[in-house]
DNA sequence: TAGCCAAAATGAAACGATTCATTCAGGCAT
DNA sequence: ATGCCTGAATGAATCGTTTCATTTTGGCTA
């Protein structure tokens, strides 16, 4: 309640506010002796920066938000991962916000980091935030897009390309002979699906003979993807696909549970199943997972880095849009 | 840069601060005509509250701390899952600290959390934070211990009962017939890892003819799981361990896959192999795995619910100290 | 029409750290 | 002894919101 404040601690030490504020920030402007007393005072009195005060007074906060669609999936906790320890480096926090598909949360989270007056804003943006982005640049807010951009790429960002993904995991599949590959994956709306997909249709579409049909989950995560699992279990035996590529390991471990739920279907030999992220849980799943390795942490570290150089420069920044490429990683579930 | 204040929106409808601020948090206070005069002006010029200004005035920010030791170990994320969705019930916003396993960083969060005033901690402590909480507590920051009770109880505390879940595990190891049971955990400085291996000793002790060794881990990762599974694998065949406990899934799954890197043995018929925790990937791992379910999210939303009733009642209020059961969850890699 | 009352609106003070123009002290050269 | 210079210390002003004691307004009654 009684809460120490500098002036508490410039009465202790015989000095004035200025001179402790010196001390907290500018040491070698304070005489060694003087110093030395302001310590001992601050020390006394359990004295705490109040960093509401310092944030008005400098107009902007020392943390960054970063706005991910889900906190469960190991994808995003690795880029948090990064992003944190770049923000590290500069003596910032990150706020993680876990929008969890909610167009409202992404919303409020927004909100809030703006009335935080954070340093910047990573986001791995849901619904069309386009507005509220321009609105906080405007603000002086910088803003870096996490794996998408934006139509008209006004802003930096950074990503993986998601359709040389799509296309290596489905040239994958009939490259070991695969000629019925179902695409499980959704909601359609989230740009990560859509471009993946659209990589698997570029390379059936060199083959005639494959053909390549969707099973439309509602969302990205484990459960979703047992749901699709017996989805397909239901079907007749030679109306299945032979081959899955889901667009996230937590799906491709859902359909794996559910194939593997009745002992009459063998992965790969039957069908053989394909994800994406390459989290570190593919390794170990009941048969371990082929999928599509990004480099999460990176992504993370980077999107900072980026955020802090396009801060350094203000208006005056050329909006960079740094795509890395996915890769390739084989393991039994697509017949190693 | 030129942020818009109240003083602005009051100018832009004519009216004083005051008014604006009864607009913003007591509508009720003021005429339709001037609110609505108001909103428009704030639409009007974009204003956003500005987060520090209000939370220097009231002493007291919206957000609450969580610190965790392992972010990327889902069993925290469902805690912090929880704890969001409780919070969010009071509006309030919870900053995700992540220790990994270090105190510099650890110390570091509760420095930040004390300079952001935050509403209240919730911590899962690594080190003896005992003094810091203290402190925090004579502020007026309400403190709630996650999954864990300091010595004297003076702090409130949610946690699950792991002397009794390293019971369980044991003695299911016991039934099924194993006699030479391996505990892979640690570092041992960590209580969860302590009490059950306390556990384990117990149900142990009760069987003269089984054995229980101590495998010792530098963390509570999958790495170092593997690495322990290595270990394991180096013996000769006789000299192995018939069962392996693992003080929590991340490591029973690093485990899993060093033993199946070669094709030697088999899980669980030559070892049996039990986690901790029942993460949703403990299910769907090669073989899935047995494991002692906790009620994660529970846990989180528990905990923030015991640490508003603290906060609402001061420093009279009692010290509440609630403890969960775990549960035993029977799979495959003890042979189900 | 004067008087009264409740509702509405006002505006100055407060929160606590930082900044910066100003003052002060002490050392040195002339 | 005087003046000058530099490093150290000062303290009032500032950031933007909220609060609350005070004033103003308008409606109603006697």
């Amino acid at each position: 309640m009684a809460s120490i404040s500098v002036n508490d601690v410039a009465a202790a030490a015989g000095v004035s506010v200025g001179t402790v504020s010196n001390v907290l920030n500018r040491p070698e402007k304070v005489s060694p002796g003087t110093a030395a007393r302001v310590q001992a005072a601050i020390a006394d009195l359990g004295f705490v920066r109040n960093d509401a005060a310092r944030q008005l007074r400098a107009g902007r906060s020392r943390s960054l938000g970063l706005i991910v669609l889900d906190v469960a999936n190991p994808f995003f906790t690795d880029v948090a991962r990064g992003a944190e320890n770049r923000a590290a480096e500069e003596g910032l926090a990150v706020l993680l916000g876990n929008t969890d598909d909610s167009l409202a949360r992404e919303a409020a989270y927004l909100d809030l980091f703006e009335e935080q007056r954070v340093h910047g804003v990573l986001i791995s943006p849901l619904g069309d935030v386009g507005d509220r982005l321009t609105r906080l640049r405007a603000r002086g807010t910088p803003t870096v897009l996490v794996d998408r951009q934006t139509e008209d790429r006004s802003f930096s960002s950074v990503a993986v390309d998601d359709v040389a993904g799509g296309r290596l995991a489905a040239h994958h599949l009939v490259s070991i002979g695969k000629t019925r590959i179902a695409f499980v994956g959704g909601p359609i709306s989230i740009r990560q699906v859509v471009d993946r997909l659209k990589g698997a249709r570029e390379a059936v579409a060199k083959h005639p003979s494959v053909s390549l049909e969707i099973i439309e989950t509602d969302a990205l995560s484990v459960l979703a993807g047992r749901a699709a699992g017996e989805l397909v279990l239901e079907r007749a035996p030679d109306d299945r696909p032979d081959a899955i590529f889901a667009a996230n390991d937590l799906l491709a471990i859902g359909v794996l549970q559910a194939l593997n739920m009745r002992g009459e279907l063998h992965v790969p030999r039957n069908i053989a199943l394909i994800g994406y992220d390459d989290i570190a849980f593919a390794a170990a799943a009941v048969v371990p997972l082929s999928s599509i390795r990004q480099p999460s942490v990176l992504i993370g570290y980077t999107a900072v880095d980026l955020l802090l150089r396009e801060a350094a420069f203000g208006d005056t920044f050329e909006h960079e849009h740094i795509v890395f490429q996915p890769e390739l990683v084989v393991r039994e579930s697509t017949g190693a």
